[in-house]
DNA sequence: ACTGTATGCCAACGTCCGTTGACCTCTGGC
DNA sequence: GCCAGAGGTCAACGGACGTTGGCATACAGT
């Protein structure tokens, strides 16, 4: 019985440690400073690799960002809690995956991740935030307002490094942000 | 009688062109895209005219964010309008200057636009949050709060530029964080 | 009027980048 | 055992970049 786990072409293990490396590089130096070079000499390849696997620097990038970036289902949870627990769900996600982080560095200055950047918190805080108001473009502000403090925190504490930031105790950032979060999905518009 | 705000040399106005044009460009592209070459272009000037003047493209990056950063003294103010001051405060500055944007598309990826950013905050929200906490620490856990929220909402609404968070007119922005800001400086730590 | 110096342009250098195409080498199916 | 094709290397191209040095011009001090 065949392996479903087993590469289907004696390529995909070059092709994943190519978007591996990629992974990295992006996450770390940006767009610009990535170089194609950098990555295949990561991943132990030639650069011309990369061109034949993803067509371009470009294509590389798209397929780094292509991945689906899935928040728990926070429905069944109590309404009091979801400030507390989305926050926590977001530090998970931002140390666990480079993805955020690539999304982040590259947005700053790249089309191309600001607009992936806008697809994922219209995929997955704007749902969210549909549950506790009735017209969308209320929902849509709220969105907007939690995505504020979730990005903001994540650049201060994994971006740039702010020494209090980046030393603060997990569950204290959930401590302080959560109602927050909670106050811009769940109060009254002021 | 000699007009003090003339020009000492006959080059101050290349210069101030030269460094206009690196003010915006480094804004909209960051570090690596805006091209010594095309800032050249946008002052009118040849690119050797930046080397003379500025020693190197790090050098010109560094005149650009060399400037002084003022917030004004909330001291004077009301405890409870800290907040919603600050706030309102911040969208001015973000909106009538180019370098905080710079900073903070440079600072994604350049470890001297993030450690001037660093710098910036430590200079401006620092002392602000000392004014209501005992404990250094405790003062610098509440700036970086701070930093977070105002910083977040500077990324999504100018950088990231998430439709709900631009559109929101600037009152809005000030009644949903200010009570955010007011907090993070003044409330009990959880 | 003369001269030293500041200001500016032009052409070029060396480097690094993304990308290409020619050329080996291994492997699986017949 | 042969061979087509996939996997991989190598060298090179064209272009953009930061940076440099040489040369022309305009100004200011005498």
């Amino acid at each position: 019985m065949a392996d479903p786990d087993a590469p289907r072409r004696r390529s995909d293990v070059t092709r994943t440690a190519i978007l591996e490396a990629a992974r990295q590089r992006f996450a770390a130096d940006g767009y610009e400073r990535a170089t194609v070079r950098a990555i295949a000499q990561d991943a132990g390849i030639d650069p011309s690799m990369v061109m034949r696997y993803y067509g371009s620097k470009e294509g590389l990038f798209a397929a780094v960002i292509d991945v689906e970036l899935i928040l728990p289902d926070l429905n069944a949870l109590p309404v009091d809690d979801v400030g507390a627990v989305l926050v926590g769900h977001f530090l998970d996600l931002w140390e666990s995956d480079s993805v955020l982080q690539t999304l982040l560095r590259v947005g700053a200055t790249n089309e191309a991740g600001a607009a992936r950047m806008r697809d994922v918190f219209a995929g997955q805080i704007l749902p969210l935030a549909e549950r506790f108001v009735v017209t969308r473009k209320d929902a849509a502000r709220r969105a907007a307002l939690v995505a504020s403090q979730v990005l903001g925190m994540a650049l201060v504490r994994y971006v740039l490094k702010f020494a209090p930031a980046a030393d603060m105790p997990r569950a204290d950032v959930v401590a302080w942000l959560g109602p927050t979060v909670q106050r811009y999905l769940t109060a009254k518009a002021p």
